[in-house]
DNA sequence: ATGATAAATGTAAGCGCTTGCAAACAGCAT
DNA sequence: ATGCTGTTTGCAAGCGCTTACATTTATCAT
């Protein structure tokens, strides 16, 4: 079998220069409408595709985004990407994804390797990382943006939510249902600000009422629901008992409602739970989680829309050297079922 | 600020040639053990790191393989995408991940995408597409692998299971608890060999004990929460009611659920509901989802397996002129509450 | 020591594409 | 016709890397 047909190939076939084929494919407008309609023919009849590391080494571009994300099996993420990657396709720009597993060496590691494929930009989860990995980012000279996160002092561009206050907002809530022993089931904190942030902001409204949030009061586990199982079993077995348990996201929220069924408790009767992020699942527990809404898509669509417009400089209106704006997007907390007032 | 180094800028550097430097960076023990210590400091001073696009036109590989999934959004393919991407990593390859929102036409150009950034493998989900699609395939010489699906004379080379089988294994259960109205609400068949084969799995199942599955009692819709709830609700109205809703997969039975309780019935009581894929929310619901287990993960793996082997023909054993091997996974039904007795 | 053999390294020819520059051409006022 | 401008096209030089082949250097039995 023949192999790949070639920019020389389709050339050949409609006779012309290759130079002429390759402004038809990318400046079809540089190109009278004859040529133009020659060429395409002799495209469509050979099945001609252009070479990705050809047209990457001539042009040093490639057209392609990475995303490093912690994992893919939160639906969060995947729905943020999913937009995101939306958004893309329609500017004709390819999402590289890959994962960390909440490790930041592996994350260094996967945008090593992203930057090595010569991605013309990164999306990035959150801020806390190496400054190493900042000075790289800075040495390849290619944008990037921050998302899940976002705070007001922030060097870097964001794109995302305020988790400090949405937590805050969240434990506010909680204390104005008369609640005052209050325990955490919270996502691990190392190399992760939005889980910290989250403590933090609960911590801030209990202190605002002259509450302490103490810290055997709170423990960390991984995204999953057998760790917020075992996290919430632990947390129930304190005298006194806590009368809610704020989670660090719904996964745990959902492990935390069975841990207080399987002691015999009752949600919201006996213990309340609330969630964080609104995934599916929330809505479709018994009872429904009180949670906070987080705007996944319509994240992930301006994240991709602040990265487009610094990817081409053409298109970016000025010259690019303008600091691309930061977006705070709004979050919202939802009152449903699993959170009661105080016993 | 410098731009990026090249192999040229490490071999000066190192005082070799820029073959040398490409050997120690991809067959290090063709290098004497004292010039690959000298390159290796040289490349460690520059953060020399290879330029992909010229990588991938001088040797013509890229090291990636590329996944066309129906959505990200769906837990299952995610968790499959996730091993795999696990299992590659482990090789240095990198997964290519690009979505076709269940679209045929969309999957088809993903392909051509994937294609044109010259994957060096494909993961394709299910067998049903244009042949034209295996045509292209074929055309290009790239090795690619079925997954989710199995069927014991595919040309093609599979990971995955049974759908039929599965399905009608699930509807003899089903059968066994003395139900005999029996609806279903599948997934949208069209381009979509799995949702299909659940059906007739269920219809074959019921064939077999004299029984009709009519085509009234069978609803299409996405896999989607909402459409989910909107079918159940169709066809709880019917009268006789259905004593059981058979769902294409676990979100769809989520949905039904809801809708059976939004009538005014209990599950299992006055309608079992049964699922499939086994996703976290199955356990999670009240009462818990009856459903089929997948092994997601492991298909994931396997799938990256079979690839990897075709891809290196100096490490796939022989020379790589026999047929993989398709692999067929096992499915399991797991009897959970959401099933009862025929009322 | 000496040649035969094997290992290490260098030379240089591309891989397929983009793009600055120059040549060819078309359109148009003179 | 003639020169002018602006558009369309071709020429050819790389982009950074791999690899067949040639050359140099090390190894070793004799």
């Amino acid at each position: 079998m023949r192999s790949r047909p070639t920019l020389e190939d389709v050339a050949r076939a409609a006779g012309v220069s290759t130079a002429t084929v390759s402004r038809v494919v990318n400046t079809p407008d540089r190109v009278r409408a004859e040529t133009r309609q020659r060429v395409e023919a002799a495209v469509a009849e050979l099945g001609y595709a252009p070479h990705f590391g050809g047209r990457a080494l001539a042009s040093n571009r490639t057209g392609t985004v990475g995303a490093v994300i912690p994992t893919m099996e939160n639906a969060i993420f995947a729905r943020g990407l999913q937009a995101m990657q939306e958004e893309l396709d329609a500017a004709g720009v390819t999402l590289l994804v890959a994962t960390s597993d909440y490790d930041a060496a592996k994350e260094a590691h996967q945008i090593q390797t992203l930057l090595g494929r010569g991605v013309d930009g990164l999306v990035l989860i959150g801020e806390a990382r190496d400054p190493a990995v900042y000075e790289l980012l800075e040495r390849f000279e290619v944008p990037f943006v921050l998302v899940w996160t976002w705070r007001a002092d922030s060097p870097w561009p964001c794109v995302g939510f305020d988790n400090f206050a949405a937590a805050r907002d969240l434990a506010e809530r909680v204390l104005d249902r008369g609640h005052r022993r209050i325990a955490m089931v919270a996502g691990v904190t190392r190399d992760n600000d939005r889980a910290e942030a989250r403590i933090r902001g609960v911590r801030a409204a209990m202190e605002a009422r002259g509450l302490a949030l103490a810290p055997s009061a709170v423990v960390e586990c991984d995204y999953r629901i057998e760790p917020g199982i075992e996290a919430a079993r632990g947390l129930l077995a304190a005298v006194p008992r806590p009368t809610v348990l704020i989670c660090g996201n719904d996964v745990l929220a959902a492990g935390a409602c069975r841990a207080v069924r399987a002691a015999g408790l009752r949600v919201p009767e006996d213990v309340s739970v609330t969630g964080f992020d609104n995934i599916e699942i929330a809505e479709l527990l018994e009872p429904p989680l009180a949670t906070v809404h987080v705007p996944h898509r319509r994240m992930g669509r301006m994240a991709a829309r602040n990265l487009l417009a610094r990817l081409d400089p053409a298109a970016g209106g000025a010259c690019g050297a303008e600091r691309p704006a930061s977006l705070r997007l709004e979050t919202e907390f939802l009152a449903r079922g699993s959170l009661g007032p105080a016993p």
